[in-house]
DNA sequence: CCATGCGCTGAC
DNA sequence: GTCAGCGCATGG
């Protein structure tokens, strides 16, 4: 067999010269295109003829030797390996032809297969028997960098050194090859095809050393979605270059070619994390390369697709059946690329449809999903799947505070966090349970306990669900959750079996100072070395307490759980019990200081954004007045709204303004940051402005801690500031936060378009980080 | 993904 | 006054 039988002019063959074999020995032809595997000097064998070298062992520049390869001038890329050991083992001794410059060198480094453009190829003489061509049979156009006798295919094909003769039908690829060679050879100039990052994913788990990443290794990737939730499909695809194109001290810019049923180039950002490094895509989220998707290329592999052999290959596979056979009754889906064949479909095809695009069943978009001009959206799928999808009532749930969402989400500590939430006082009252978990103060809308089963109880609500149980304000006994009949889609039901000590039970056992014990129950011997416990009491919590407040929900400070034991509850099951007493500086509500306190911070029940406009003009509109209405429509931001009928004292003025009005005067509670804190923020002269600031409304107590969060709020996130920088405008913006917008190309800041400067280097301020630290208390751990 | 849940409100 | 039953957040 005749090369030309596969390709007339351009050829791209793997060829592996030895000992003397011309190119010409292949019959590869002038213009044509070649791969030639780059070999040490130690790998070479004994009979080599001499290997080009310039004697430095750098390769030789085409004008002087004429053997030589010439790196080719595209990219000027600084991947030219430095090894020292590296020459051109293509036989000088013929000097018949010569290499003019290398079609892709991406890659050229010891053990790296390359491809190169034969500008000049003459006959050699006969009787040149001094050794013999090796054609590598495997018909990859894939680039193999590292240890050659690892490399199972290229092994074997040296065993043919014995049959001296080898013809190309013994090495050369089948006509299917070689459509990958000509497409290759389709590439532009340098023959690379630049795809479109955005286009790729590689799928991850854990995170891979840069350092480690080699050319050769083979990753999972997803090509063609936008996110991971989307479908896409996912292919094996291999490390065929790793470039490097800048590098600070903690981000390398790199270039990464990814062969696939396309060759990709993804352009990656690699971040420094200590050791570590985590690859991301510009303006996107991180990719990583993970252990479970990342494979290190051994042996031989599917002509197809690269991968094992023995092994099903996603591209030339049914993806029903799994078998590669019949090749031309297989369908390739226009959307994910898998085959099929058409008699495996459900129900199977007759013959190939010659419709132009084609979709298998889990690509196919069913037209009854599909919402035409003029119709209604459909119900989502989540919501399909609810009891109420299933229901004819006609009730909008969304109007009232029945089932609405969060509008906000306290970010300033993590949800898991112990103790006061920063800023928010012991009194403080939320009309809604929801405004609760906006706070972060009590975060289920519903559910009594908040907490993790194998951690603690981080708050509770008292609401009074339970007859029996015992209120005297600094002490409380309080029941677990369960043990309630719920079905019917309700919260709230009747009891009807057993609680046990697991969920939120165990969570609020795992406070308690004792050994756990989900028998008997325990007790604490040190009750104050428990873990602190936020509580809430709801107004509804009258029904048998006279703790509970007139109205809403109120923070009532930091409890500890003395012991907890299960008994027969009034309603005749068994219930967990606990006792809780309380342990908080801050004064309680209910007690002469707690008041006075609650009416210098000005506390009053907060109430959602425009509800109280809401309720007043539905009030108007239902013609149902009992008595004037005051009504001012209040528009303040942060939720602080007052009351509309009663309390005539607070009409004026918002909470918030009022309690300013009150420091003003002198007589509020100063907030007290320790001698530590004053000497960081000294130090901190960057932002002195800002700190100055925030300092003058230490007088405002809690609303210290408010003014805090707003004046180093990140400008991008909306949230506090985590690993600030300050830039030179004197802003200061989550570290993050600017590298995103730095890798959007955006180089100013982004509070006031400053420009920044490309190599800006992005300092965090761990000065400010400490003091932010202080006064929140893990709000970095919920990042 | 599923189970849980000391809220809330319109309808009766 | 009573009650059915909803979305949502959270944990596992």
């Amino acid at each position: 067999m005749h090369i030309g039988h596969h390709i007339s002019r351009k050829i791209l063959a793997n060829l592996w010269l030895e000992d003397g074999h011309t190119l010409f020995d292949y019959n590869v032809g002038l213009n044509d295109i070649v791969q030639l595997l780059i070999r040490t000097e130690s790998d070479a064998p004994t009979t080599t003829s001499m290997a080009n070298n310039d004697g430095e062992g750098n390769p030789c520049a085409v004008s002087n030797c004429k053997n030589k390869v010439k790196k080719t001038t595209s990219g000027g890329s600084p991947n030219q390996p430095s090894t020292s050991a590296r020459s051109f083992l293509i036989d000088p001794g013929i000097g018949l032809y010569k290499i003019n410059e290398l079609v892709d060198a991406r890659d050229v480094s010891i053990g790296a297969w390359f491809e190169a453009h034969i500008e000049n190829v003459t006959r050699a003489k006969k009787g040149h028997k001094n050794g013999k061509a090796q054609a590598k049979s495997g018909n990859s156009y894939k680039r193999t960098n590292g240890n050659l006798s690892q490399d199972h295919s290229r092994e074997s094909t040296n065993n043919l050194d014995s049959t001296p003769s080898t013809s190309y039908s013994d090495c050369m690829d089948t006509d299917e090859e070689v459509i990958y060679h000509i497409k290759y050879d389709e590439y532009p100039e340098n023959g690379i095809v630049e795809m479109q990052a955005s286009n790729l994913r590689p799928r991850a788990r854990t995170i891979l050393k840069w350092s480690e990443l080699k050319v050769g290794d083979t990753m999972m990737v997803n090509y063609n979605v936008e996110t991971p939730e989307e479908r896409g499909f996912w292919f094996d695809a291999e490390i065929t270059s790793l470039r490097e194109i800048s590098r600070t001290n903690k981000e390398v810019h790199a270039k990464i070619l990814l062969g696939g049923p396309d060759d990709i180039i993804n352009d990656c950002r690699i971040l420094f994390i200590e050791e570590m490094y985590k690859i991301e895509k510009p303006g996107a989220y991180p990719l990583t390369f993970g252990d479970g998707d990342f494979k290190r290329k051994s042996g031989p592999e599917c002509k197809h697709c690269r991968a094992d052999p023995d092994k099903e290959c996603r591209f030339c596979s049914c993806y029903l059946c799994g078998g590669k056979q019949d090749a031309h009754m297989q369908l390739l889906c226009d959307e994910c690329n898998m085959a099929y064949h058409i008699y495996c479909l459900n129900p199977p095809l007759s013959k190939i449809p010659e419709d132009e695009d084609w979709y298998c069943p889990s690509c196919k978009n069913d037209s009854n999903e599909v919402v035409k001009a003029g119709e209604k959206l459909k119900q989502s799928k989540k919501k399909a799947k609810m009891p109420s999808a299933s229901t004819e009532s006609q009730r909008d749930w969304g109007k009232g505070m029945a089932c609405v969402g969060r509008t906000k989400e306290c970010t300033i500590v993590p949800s898991n966090h112990y103790g006061p939430i920063p800023g928010v006082p012991v009194g403080t009252t939320w009309k809604f349970r929801v405004q609760v978990s906006e706070a972060g103060v009590h975060r289920p809308h519903v559910g009594g306990i908040h907490g993790r089963s194998n951690d603690g109880a981080y708050s509770l609500v008292l609401a009074g669900g339970f007859e029996d149980e015992v209120d005297r304000g600094d002490e409380f006994t309080y029941t677990g959750s369960g043990g309630r009949d719920l079905s019917g889609n309700k919260r709230i039901g009747e009891h009807s079996f057993d609680q046990t000590l697991t969920h939120m039970n165990r969570a609020l056992a795992l406070n308690c100072d004792a050994p756990l014990d989900d028998k008997n129950g325990a007790e604490s011997k040190n009750w104050r070395a428990g873990k602190p416990v936020r509580v809430v009491r709801s107004s509804k919590g009258r029904r048998i307490s006279k703790y509970a407040p007139e109205e809403g929900n109120r923070y009532d400070g930091i409890y500890k759980v003395v012991k907890y034991w299960p008994e027969i509850g009034k309603c005749g099951f068994l219930v967990w019990r606990y006792l809780l007493r309380r342990d908080d500086l801050e004064p309680a509500p209910w007690t002469s200081e707690g008041i006075e306190r609650s009416k210098k911070l000005g506390l009053s029940v907060q109430y959602p954004e425009g509800y109280l406009e809401a309720m007043a003009s539905k009030e108007k509109k239902d013609k149902v007045k009992k008595q004037t209405v005051k009504q001012e429509p209040t528009r303040q931001s942060n939720g602080n709204q007052k009351r509309t009928i009663d309390d005539a004292g607070i009409e004026e003025s918002t909470n918030a303004s009022k309690a300013m009005r009150m420091g003003d005067g002198g007589k509020g509670e100063a907030f007290q940051i320790t001698q530590q804190q004053q000497w960081l923020i000294r130090e901190d002269c960057m932002n002195q402005k800002l700190w100055d600031e925030v300092l003058a409304s230490l007088k405002e107590g809690p609303n210290f801690l408010k003014k805090l969060e707003q004046s180093f709020m990140c400008v991008c996130c909306q949230e506090l500031v985590y690993q600030p920088v300050t830039t030179e405008c004197l802003h200061n913006v989550c570290k993050s936060c600017l590298q995103r917008s730095f890798r959007a190309e955006v180089f100013t800041c982004p509070a006031c378009r400053y420009d920044l400067g490309k190599g800006y280097t992005m300092v965090p301020n761990k000065i400010l980080q400490t003091l932010l630290d202080q006064f929140f208390p893990g709000y970095s751990k919920g990042r």
